[in-house]
DNA sequence: GTCTATACTACGATAGAC
DNA sequence: GTCTATCGTAGTATAGAC
């Protein structure tokens, strides 16, 4: 060991990473004009200044704190697009339960209250889609958007094209919403806030749908 | 005619009426901290000072925009509610098709161009919800969710309470989603810009899943 | 009721010490 | 690579003329 020993928290929990999570919440929350580099520099505990270093300025910063959130969304829903994938080309699980399961996997993950750190980021993105919309649709959407019309094409021999992929987007608008019209849902449910009993109803209603879609005499 | 002739474009066009309209663009494009008083003023062609008189400052003149958007939604949306209710109480209409005419109601609001104004402004209340949010709910959101909670509750009598509230919202979910995530739904179909073919064809998709939901065996 | 002028604060970027 | 200090600009609010 001749070499001088790190400082242990920033090796775990680096400058660079700590402005990302904090500008995720940040960009989240305000939106890119809203969002202050100084408040982003000084939740992460760092100086303004490291942003220009380490991000070439706010910009930079945006871009980067969208692959930041594309690697979260991607180490949840990757796994379980290839699972899918490969049962279905195994035989070993049904077109419609392989949809239900990715379907079934991004409800999860919208209902977890882990993706209210991102979600603004994303929504606002899509009303006025720039560079960081792209690099989000191709890291994580489109894997997702076209494995599940590749699915749903299959369960629906009747739908192809256009149709169907107008089809799968009805179905995925559903999870969307989920996140999307948060505030409307707990008001629709009469909740203040989310537990174990609506996830499940909401999942519930989900697959029932999305069943009675696939399993529909063409 | 012995009073003074009024400023006619003023009259049809009132300042107050001029930053609201400017106003919504602003808030929604960047957000309530992003939005400068400034610039809405400038666009509106108005003193940043009417604000001040107008609405009290920045934080009013965000309330008042809530109340201003929900103005347009409620005198696009109100008519089909009623008649939707009306036909269905004088049995002219069965319960499914009201459901279709108020979701496809919405949903013709959503693919319009017109909505890109003001979607801004409610996905980020949805994200973070605050007075504009509960204004909102209350004047536009509220009625359209318990009159279709209400008659989907006669078309599927299996489900009651919160679990017909859980398949309702799921299948308003599947409107919301053309406007909340625009940008992906435009890549999904692999196009730059809606077009009429678009639109009708993601209003079939909606009408058939909706039907399916619906007519489904219990 | 609407304007101009101004006070005060906070913004992003950058220079330069360490 | 990270810090402190500082520059120029743009933000909201307000006072006071008309």
């Amino acid at each position: 060991m001749t070499k001088p020993e790190p400082n242990l928290a920033a090796e775990i929990d680096p400058v660079r990473k700590r402005i990302l999570d904090a500008a995720v919440v940040q960009f989240s929350d305000r939106g890119y004009e809203g969002a202050s580099t100084r408040a982003i520099a000084q939740v992460a505990g760092a100086a303004m200044s490291s942003i220009t270093y380490q991000f070439g300025g706010k910009h930079g910063l945006y871009l980067a704190t969208a692959d930041h959130i594309g690697d979260q969304i991607a180490g949840f829903m990757h796994p379980r697009l290839d699972a899918a994938r490969t049962a279905v080309r195994n035989g070993t699980l049904p077109h419609v339960e392989a949809v239900l399961m990715i379907l079934g996997g991004m409800a999860e993950m919208m209902l977890d209250d882990r993706s209210q750190k991102w979600a603004g980021f994303i929504v606002r993105e899509q009303q006025e889609p720039g560079e960081a919309f792209d690099r989000l649709y191709e890291q994580v959407m489109e894997p997702m958007a076209e494995l599940m019309i590749e699915l749903i094409g299959v369960a629906r021999p009747d739908l192809s094209g256009k149709r169907l992929r107008a089809i799968a987007m009805s179905l995925v608008g559903q999870v969307i919403a989920l996140r999307a019209a948060r505030a409307a849902m707990l008001r629709i449910l009469d909740i203040e806030k989310l537990d174990a009993a609506e996830r499940n109803l909401l999942r519930e209603a989900l697959q029932a749908n999305v069943r009675a879609v696939l399993e529909m005499k063409g």
